[in-house]
RNA sequence: GCUGCUGUAGCUCAGUGGUAGAGCGCGUCAUUGGUAAUGACGAGGUCGGGAGUUCAAUCCUCCCCAGCAGCACCA
């Protein structure tokens, strides 16, 4: 007999081999049908899979949503896989795991066909169909690893035969029947059947390429995801969510607010058009503000270096192929010949600030005085990203960062790191956005020494941790070789208006830099030092920060960043005199407002503002001629408020005044 | 860079082996109206670029470029 104790925290004597089914059916036929998998000593496992010694047991339901949602997408991976071998006989499976919103699974077509395509979507949609319907058993078995391995070999499943040779000799390996007619090896746990799935509840969304094991030098495979849900009601929701991210996406926004475009004489560089550049220009003004009150020093440092400097950064040897490189000669000017010689020395585009920056603090001798040396830059960069990396504004080959480097002491560290945490609190607040912290650790390729990254990683956390934000409630985390490779980076990840995270902000401690350049200041001691650098910032990129608040304002910008400000809009020709005053008299108050006096009905002009997310549209006919009154309409709204012309400049002057200095 | 898909008017898209069409936008005229589209007329396109097949290519084939969805990359 074996004891298993229930969430009450009553005991149960049961004998071995029971399942956790057989203990729901004993407590009452209601759990017996709700149940569809159990925490076994907080591990999540088959309802039907024996239990075989004393363990704590939580029987898990659909209420239990978290769990349920794993389990059905893990399914639905499975149930995709057979349905495809099913229909593409010679289809070689590999990997399907669940994601965040359903699940994906990756095969290798048979070369006779080809790779799957979005028209293959449909027939595997209703063989999964078929086979949730069949509702058949799914059942785990041991395997022993080498009868495994033969079992795959002899099917053609040269991933499958690869993954399970790889994993440890003699380690327990289960496999999963889906009925007695497919079988997929895997840790599991799963549903009991394949019928306790809502067959109404997924959709396959679309086919890509992927990596065998992540890696581009292995063979690429199909990856067909999916959509999946406990029931019909939560994939549409889901779908409806998509639609919705879909409206706000900064390409198209970009667009129709006339805010910048993209064009392929010039890929992967933003023409800013007068709209979005004013919220560039809002955004420069307000980062400006922020830095000079705390304490940092501006500076513009040259677009293009010779290679050498970059060779002695350690850029050159790392990252080259994501370099521009400029010959640094005088363009052949005959008709015949190559343009240029290739014997000329090269230069590149600046892809970071840091050397340069570098190059400014070794000017003249520092003192221990003068750190911690505050050095900003709006810092135009160029990287010649991987072509299908580039997206819109979130990835882009030339891009300003609203870029710093803190040269300071070692015991000033902390104490930075801890004034940049409050910083950038108060800058994501400012804007609406929450955020979590996390703090990327030590990649495997890295320069500099093991107790300096010790340190280094340390003081990050340290800092963290002082300023109270290691906590949960703001996401802290480590992420083991995410870091840089001369330095730890804690990472600002923003979440959105509708819940994504994007990551931004950055501050990383580096030794590597200060050392390779050979950046030192004279000591209280006399002697000289090191300094330790603290790359930071906040926007990230202005070209990827705008995009994000595109998306997280839904266009919808708060007005002290609104392109335009305010529309006012004429209802007959006879007020178009008054208009022209109330504009003129607006724009001497600093709003950026528009006259609207076309020969239009006013339904049209209402629409066609509210469409271009103008925030307050500023109606006057002859009534309000009269009377020295605008009529607002505000977007968002439907009503509308009168005022006297006076009360309608204070309201549009708090609003058009950015939140820092409110 | 890899896999797949896409590229037709300023925008969104339809279409065909015999060199093109809609809606919106734009222009002109009429209309002066009270909070999400007034009407009429008109002007716009070497159908992404190059080569090939064909009597004939926007359409078929190949190469290139760009965009999209993933992957890989992201100092």
């Amino acid at each position: 007999m074996i004891r298993i104790t229930l969430p009450d925290g009553t005991a149960r004597e049961v004998a071995r081999g029971t399942t956790p089914a057989d203990i729901a059916a004993a407590i009452g036929p209601g759990l017996a049908k709700a149940a569809i998998a159990a925490r076994v000593d907080g591990e999540l496992r088959d309802i039907m899979r024996p239990l075989e010694a004393d363990a704590q047991l939580a029987l898990v339901t659909t209420r239990d949503e978290a769990d349920a949602l794993e389990l059905a997408r893990h399914d639905f991976a499975h149930i995709l896989a057979e349905a495809v071998q099913d229909l593409f006989p010679g289809t070689q499976i590999t990997f399907g795991p669940s994601t965040d919103d359903g699940f994906y699974y990756d095969v290798m077509a048979p070369a006779s066909r080809g790779p799957f395509t979005m028209d293959d979507l449909p027939a595997i949609e209703e063989k999964m169909r078929d086979i949730i319907r069949a509702d058949k058993p799914l059942r785990r078995e041991v395997m022993a690893r080498d009868a495994l391995i033969a079992t795959w070999q002899n099917a053609g499943e040269s991933f499958k035969a690869e993954w399970a040779a790889e994993l440890p000799e003699g380690e327990e390996l289960s496999v999963y029947w889906s009925g007695d007619d497919w079988m997929d090896m895997c840790r599991g746990p799963h549903l009991a059947s394949t019928g306790k799935l809502d067959p109404a509840a997924f959709k396959l969304t679309r086919v890509a390429g992927a990596y065998w094991r992540g890696d581009q030098k292995n063979p690429q495979l199909s990856r067909i995801y999916g959509t999946g849900w406990l029931n019909k009601k939560q994939l549409d929701a889901h779908l409806l969510r998509l639609e919705e991210a879909a409206k706000r996406d900064h390409r198209r926004l970009g667009q129709d607010m006339d805010l910048f475009h993209l064009q392929q004489e010039a890929h992967g560089s933003v023409f800013w058009h007068p709209n979005g550049y004013l919220i560039w220009r809002e955004l420069e003004s307000y980062m400006r503000r922020a830095i000079d009150g705390a304490g940092y020093k501006e500076v513009k440092t040259p677009q293009v270096m010779d290679a050498r400097q970059w060779e002695q950064s350690g850029h050159w040897g790392k990252y080259r192929a994501n370099m521009f490189v400029i010959p640094d000669e005088v363009p052949n000017v005959d008709d015949e010949g190559p343009v240029i010689s290739g014997e000329a020395d090269w230069m590149a585009l600046k892809p970071m600030n840091c050397p340069a920056h570098v190059l400014i603090f070794r000017q003249g001798i520092k003192s221990y005085r003068d750190l911690p040396l505050r050095i900003y830059e709006n810092g135009c960069c160029h990287r010649n990203e991987p072509h299908g990396a580039l997206h819109g504004l979130m990835r882009v080959r030339q891009f300003t960062q609203d870029d710093a480097h803190i040269f300071c002491r070692e015991d000033q560290i902390v104490e930075e790191v801890q004034a940049f945490c409050a910083l950038a609190d108060r800058v994501y607040k400012e804007f609406g956005f929450t955020y979590s912290i996390k703090l990327a650790l030590r990649p495997d390729q890295r320069f500099g020494s093991d107790s300096d990254w010790d340190k280094a990683e340390n003081e990050l956390r340290d800092a963290v941790v002082r300023a109270g934000l290691a906590t949960p409630e703001y996401g802290w985390e480590e992420l083991p070789g995410e870091g840089a490779f001369y330095a730890p980076k804690l990472e600002w990840h923003l979440t959105d208006a509708i819940g994504r995270t994007w990551q931004v902000g950055t501050i990383q401690s580096d030794r590597v830099l200060p050392e390779r350049l050979d950046a030192s200041y004279v000591g209280e001691d006399g002697a000289r030092h090191r300094p330790v650098m603290l790359h930071r910032a906040i926007f990230g990129s202005y070209e990827r920060f705008i995009g994000i608040l595109i998306e997280h304002y839904a266009g919808r910008f708060p007005v002290w960043l609104a392109p335009v400000q305010a529309v006012v809009a004429t209802i007959t020709s006879e007020a178009d005199g008054y208009a022209h005053d109330v504009t003129a008299k607006l724009k001497a108050a600093g709003i950026r407002v528009e006259a609207d006096t076309r020969n239009e009905k006013i339904n049209y002009k209402v629409r066609e503002h509210s469409v271009a997310k103008v925030p307050h549209l500023l109606v006057v006919g002859m009534r309000e001629a009269e009377e020295g009154k605008v009529a607002i309409r505000s977007l968002g709204s439907d009503g509308q408020r009168i005022m006297t012309l006076d009360e309608a400049i204070a309201m549009l002057s708090h609003e058009a005044t950015p939140p820092d200095i409110r």
